[in-house]
DNA sequence: TCTGGGGTCCTAGGACCC
DNA sequence: TCTGGGGTCCTAGGACCC
């Protein structure tokens, strides 16, 4: 049977959950910033039209932003999670398989729906999730994922089509991909694109002309399944179950420099203490945690880059062991003389902790430590990440100095019972 | 002064083995 | 000076995604 797939997701999606708790904010420019208040990584249209781009540094656009009204927020993650939760609630009664491929973006399997009815089912969806979480969305849908992501940049950037683009017919194909620009089609990036640039493709339609053993011997296999998937054969299944994690980090600029050691430590136990909470999260451990750090790849002045890896005798997920490990590790590669800016942790090879090899010597007692864990968990949970952990952290003394920025923050509206909106009282 | 964070997949090349 | 032909596994680095 011939594929299906629609792909919906969010307009401009982190600006549009700021917008659904605070009208007032229609018609207006927003901005979301990176975490730090870096730079911008949500624009509605307005910011757009204002010449505000993708990744712009907040510094570069503070000016701009001040004389035109932007309206300006940190980001909100813990929002923006629960609007995407939602979102994903109203996509199941509109399609027994769905694959949540990001926080704003889900494909759903439209095979068992009519070809002619597709378009129409589409609305239906955009105007439920409208109806029922206040995100504007747009759909895109093809015979294949690349193809649905391809219909979805179509509607995006077609106002007269209200949203919508249906690619499943040989006629829209034709019609629509010469019109696509290469750097539209997903999977092809920056150095793919100049590598096709020599070949001559300027458009979706060329990269689809092109010869698929060709594109093998330039782009990989990758470039291959692209040209496949762009002729409407499928080469992506949809991933209804999401496939266990493979690695798991923990990275933060910091708001300001670290220049001692002490400081470093401190970051790094922070992160070690948030990689804890991940992994236990998902029930996951790891044998091994790669701690760096550097100095700013955009500063003048001595750069330094460092990274090593502490192996543990055997996998786990306790706070304790993290946090020991990454400052052993910080101080094994720490120098003085550097401005660091950024220090992260880092593992590959994670496994479940149930059915993970134990060590002969130097295990830990991990019913005792599982215990301690899951009530340092709940209590965070209860009270706010970070009120309890372990003193070996050493966190408090000069926290503002690598604590991350998020100065211009909304409220969690729908997480947090303090923090709900009020109607109708002054 | 100020420029994000967290993933996946693919390939080439080296080490090692028989 | 001559000195094979495979395998496998691991790692580093590149490219891409949101």
């Amino acid at each position: 049977m011939t594929r299906s797939f629609a792909l919906i997701d969010g307009n401009s999606f982190y600006c549009s959950c700021e917008r659904v708790f605070d009208p007032k904010l229609k018609g207006r420019p927003v901005i979301v910033l990176s975490n730090n208040d870096g730079c911008a990584v949500a624009r509605t249209a307005e910011a757009k039209a204002l010449g505000i781009r993708m990744g712009a540094p907040m510094f570069s656009i503070r000016e701009l932003c001040r004389r035109e009204g932007v309206v300006v927020f940190s980001s909100n993650y813990t929002l923006y999670g629960d609007m995407s939760r939602r979102m994903n609630t109203v996509y199941q009664s509109f399609a027994s398989d769905i694959e949540v491929y990001s926080i704003d973006e889900s494909f759903l399997d439209f095979t068992p729906v009519a070809p002619e009815r597709r378009e129409e089912l589409g609305r239906d969806l955009r105007s439920t999730v409208s109806a029922w979480t206040g995100v504007p969305t747009c759909v895109g849908i093809g015979p294949t994922k690349t193809l649905a992501k391809l219909a979805n940049r179509i509607a995006k950037s077609t106002p007269q089509l209200r949203g919508i683009c249906d690619l499943t017919s040989d006629e829209a194909q034709r019609e629509w991909l010469p019109l696509v620009a290469l750097e539209d089609v997903w999977g092809i990036g920056r150095a793919s694109q100049a590598k096709l640039g020599a070949f001559g493709c300027e458009t979706a339609a060329d990269v689809a002309a092109l010869d698929p053993k060709l594109a093998r011997k330039t782009l990989t296999v990758v470039g291959e399944r692209i040209i496949h998937e762009l002729r409407g054969q499928p080469c992506i299944d949809l991933e209804a179950v999401a496939p266990t994690r493979k690695g798991c980090a923990v990275t933060r600029s910091f708001a300001g420099r670290v220049e001692t050691l002490e400081m470093m430590q401190e970051a790094i136990a922070a992160h070690a203490t948030r990689l804890g909470e991940k992994l236990r999260r998902h029930g996951l451990a790891t044998d091994h945690v790669t701690v760096f750090f550097h100095t700013s790849p955009f500063n003048k002045g001595p750069s330094r880059s460092v990274s090593t890896t502490v192996d543990f005798p055997e996998a786990s997920n306790d706070t304790l062991v993290l946090v020991r490990a990454a400052k052993w590790g910080a101080r094994r590669i720490w120098k003085p003389g550097y401005a660091y800016a950024k220090a992260g942790l880092m593992t590959v090879d994670i496994v479940p902790l149930e059915n993970s090899q134990r060590a002969l010597m130097g295990g830990l007692d991990r019913e005792k430590s599982g215990r301690l864990m899951a009530a340092l968990d709940a209590c965070n949970q209860r009270h706010g990440r970070g009120v309890v952990f372990p003193a070996a952290a050493g966190i408090a003394r000069q926290r503002k100095a690598w604590v991350t920025k998020f100065e211009m923050r909304s409220p969690r509206y729908t997480t947090r019972l303090d923090e709900v909106p009020v109607v109708g009282r002054a």
